[in-house]
DNA sequence: ACCTGAACACCGTTCAAGT
DNA sequence: ACCTGAACACCGTTCAAGT
């Protein structure tokens, strides 16, 4: 284990770090509720500080989002952990898929939000680091286990959730859980029997973190 | 035929006809190079007329954005017609597949943003119904060819365009053409070979509509 | 080192005055 | 009927003054 030249090296002063728990957590019921246009100056007020405060722990309103996005990919890494001890191979892959799913269309926009910008952070970056190495021992067992085609690959499976997500969206208010009629059908590409070549090869970890620094 | 009750009855006067148009290529060349976040100030600049102008050809910047989608759901019901045209019954359905995902990669943003909102104006509906009313028989007809399963829709294939767009979009800048693999994989996924039992059933007309309206 | 709220720049939208 | 730009309300961000 090599350590990234982390810059978080020095731990923020005890009510500095508690406002920023304050803000997150005001910021994901407020975003959850009302989508991402609410206001800072609201979210500042619901976590019970000043306008400025905010600023002074998130550089811009994006870098919040994307610190509740760390906080959902860290929760998914303990779901993935948990499924992994606890299901058979073919399971735990088609639970996660489910779980990472449910996770996206529950809280509309958030995801959507987050893949443009400021996901240069690094805190991202490790949180992304930690799932797929966990995901990647998932999708291997599955595919030994024969129930998974063998040119796919973590990275593909991530994409391929928010892919569902995103194609169900549209028809969710009227069809509430119409992601599941897709992740089917998604499952049903994904089985070693349907397989036909496909295009390209699965993204490389090395590519998926350049196309998190890229996000402009 | 039954027409719609439409309540574009009377036509706009020459020169706000032609605002409009202006307005519109204007707002989707602005779009297209920076973003959904260009102001309407800039928009209403390039296409040469006042601000005030703008807002009273489209009661919100949400409806401009809206207007141009309808223009892009045009150009696939006439590249979908073609296709039916000139092609076997298998590759024109890939082929429109192909088209709608180029064009939503193209238009980032474009297309996420219309999910949420303004889309209750009738030119949004008519111009979905002319596109489902001719992908529909391609649907049917690749179905007949035994090229797709038979318990998928229309509207099926137009969500499953938007999730691959959606799946693809974190990867573009690093690899270019990605949602072509993730196609390759929801096409193996349709084939009639690779089905099980599908969640639900392929959503109706109606309900598709529904859920245009429902979106606040 | 951190907190705060007033101040700033900007953007979507409105509207009174013009043709 | 339509066009225009000044005016308004609001929002993200900054910063000088405070602890």
């Amino acid at each position: 284990m090599i350590l990234p030249m982390a810059q978080t090296i020095r731990p923020l002063r005890a009510d500095a770090e508690r406002n920023r728990r304050l803000l997150i957590d005001a910021a994901a019921e407020a975003f959850a509720q009302h989508g991402l246009d609410v206001s800072v100056g609201e979210i500042a007020r619901r976590a019970g500080v000043g306008r400025g405060t905010l600023f002074r722990r998130f550089p811009t309103k994006e870098h919040l989002i994307a610190a509740i996005f760390v906080d959902r990919v860290s929760d998914m890494t303990d779901t993935a952990r948990l499924l992994m001890e606890e299901e058979e191979a073919g399971d735990a892959l088609g639970r996660f898929m489910r779980a990472m799913i449910e996770m996206q269309v529950k809280d509309r926009g958030l995801f959507e939000a987050v893949g443009h910008s400021a996901l240069t952070d690094p805190d991202v970056l490790r949180a992304h680091d930690e799932l797929l190495a966990t995901l990647g021992k998932m999708v291997r067992s599955a595919q030994r286990a024969g129930e998974v085609r063998d040119d796919v690959g973590p990275i593909d499976i991530l994409m391929l959730t928010k892919g569902v997500a995103a194609a169900a969206e549209p028809m969710q208010c009227v069809v509430p859980r119409s992601w599941e009629r897709y992740l089917d059908l998604v499952t049903d590409g994904l089985r070693p029997a349907a397989a036909t070549k496909l295009c390209g090869r699965p993204p490389s970890r090395a590519q998926f973190e350049k196309a998190l620094r890229d996000a402009s």
